[in-house]
DNA sequence: GGAATACTCTACTATTATGTTGAATAGTAG
DNA sequence: CTACTATTCAACATAATAGTAGAGTATTCC
């Protein structure tokens, strides 16, 4: 049985490139923002509270495992995915992280699930209320990636406006706000925003990455 | 806009526990090879061509990831995947690097394509030859790997007897062979030492891990 | 009980990864 | 050309990881 050791260890050496690209918690969070459409350093460092150092080396790690491809635009350089199937791996990811470790299910019951009593709205319920045209969907991430695609129907009210968009608000429809994904805050904390203003608001499980493959071929 | 850093970085310090365990050839292989079913660490340590040593150390890494669980059986330590979605989580880590890695496309040319005028057997004329039941399907993986699950109809005829196993063969259907998936070169073996002794052979595109959940529960 | 087996653990060394700082580069606007 | 901005690079200190050899543990078999 003449092993073929070299050629195995060349795949899945290859293989681990990609992995090792994912072992580090700041590289993943980059993965996630960029799912969400092209961003450049300076965006990138302002969302993950780093410096444009530190998010740039990622960045060229990123870039050697092929994970991500960038255009210059003058003196941006903007960043994407190289394909659709790294936002899916990074999914993937975690996915098996909940499935399998009990902290991460904890972490997000904490923030999620308890604090938010905040009854979500679940997938059926906000088709069917979309449907109907009985509800007020808000997409509260930043322009940029409402631009970069969203859910049919979203207006974008970027969760920095929320307070002041709704201020004087006389529609008695329900506001159903929404974000990036499963991990992202931004709809709860709208949610609470509006709360505090009095307003009937609630939060979609439905989310960008839920959608999926709503935004054009990045 | 509070940030909520230390929540984020506790959730993705999480996912990165993840990626980190991915982070190696020897782990990805493993996990590759206990996608076939559970194995012991020795059987792993051979498959590898690693000490067992070496191995018993990935597991412990794979093991605080909770990508696998263990049984103890006698002296025997028995691993296996925590959850199917491992295995889901490797695979999409292989469908990444062929879409992104142009290297990984050629060492996987390299081997099976060019070598192999083998004219492989695809999914659908699998199932034709299988329906007239005009071929002879056989499983060259280890006995172990037949017995925790393999396509209907297959016969297990472990790589190393081979030669023998059709030493006198006068069935005049031609032999397809299969193996773990993709990235394992059983079936390719199997096909060349068949073809030496002068029988049809070819090899099938279709293998376990494509077959997906014909297995059991694991 | 004693030997054999299967696995894990402990040091130890070599290598690789991370984050920080400040400097270097490159493009833009005046 | 100069000042400015966005990004990258270089160099360092620190920490984490990989592999190996050999000791240690636990279970089975005789």
């Amino acid at each position: 049985m003449d092993d073929h050791r070299p050629w195995k260890d060349a795949v899945y050496g290859q293989f681990a490139r990609i992995g090792k690209a994912l072992g580090h918690a700041r590289r993943l969070e980059i993965l996630d923002l960029l799912a969400q459409g092209p961003k450049n350093v300076e965006t990138l460092a302002h969302e993950l509270a780093a410096s444009s150092a530190a998010v740039s080396r990622h960045l060229q790690i990123l870039l050697e495992a092929h994970l991500v491809t960038f255009q210059k635009h003058g003196t941006y350089v903007v960043y994407q995915l190289a394909r659709h199937s790294v936002a899916d791996l990074v999914h993937q990811i975690q996915v098996v992280s909940e499935d399998v470790l009990a902290d991460v299910r904890e972490l997000h019951h904490l923030y999620l699930t308890q604090q938010d009593a905040l009854d979500p709205v679940n997938p059926e319920e906000l088709q069917a209320l979309m449907a109907t045209g009985t509800v007020y969907l808000i997409d509260v991430r930043p322009p940029a990636e409402f631009a970069a695609g969203h859910l049919p129907g979203a207006v974008s009210v970027p969760l920095p406006d929320v307070a002041d968009h709704f201020a004087a608000w006389q529609d008695d429809r329900p506001i159903v706000a929404y974000c990036r994904g499963r991990y992202c805050l931004y709809a709860r904390d709208a949610v609470q925003i509006l709360r505090e203003q009095g307003l009937v608001a609630r939060r979609s499980e439905i989310t960008v990455r839920g959608w999926g493959d709503a935004r054009p071929s990045a």
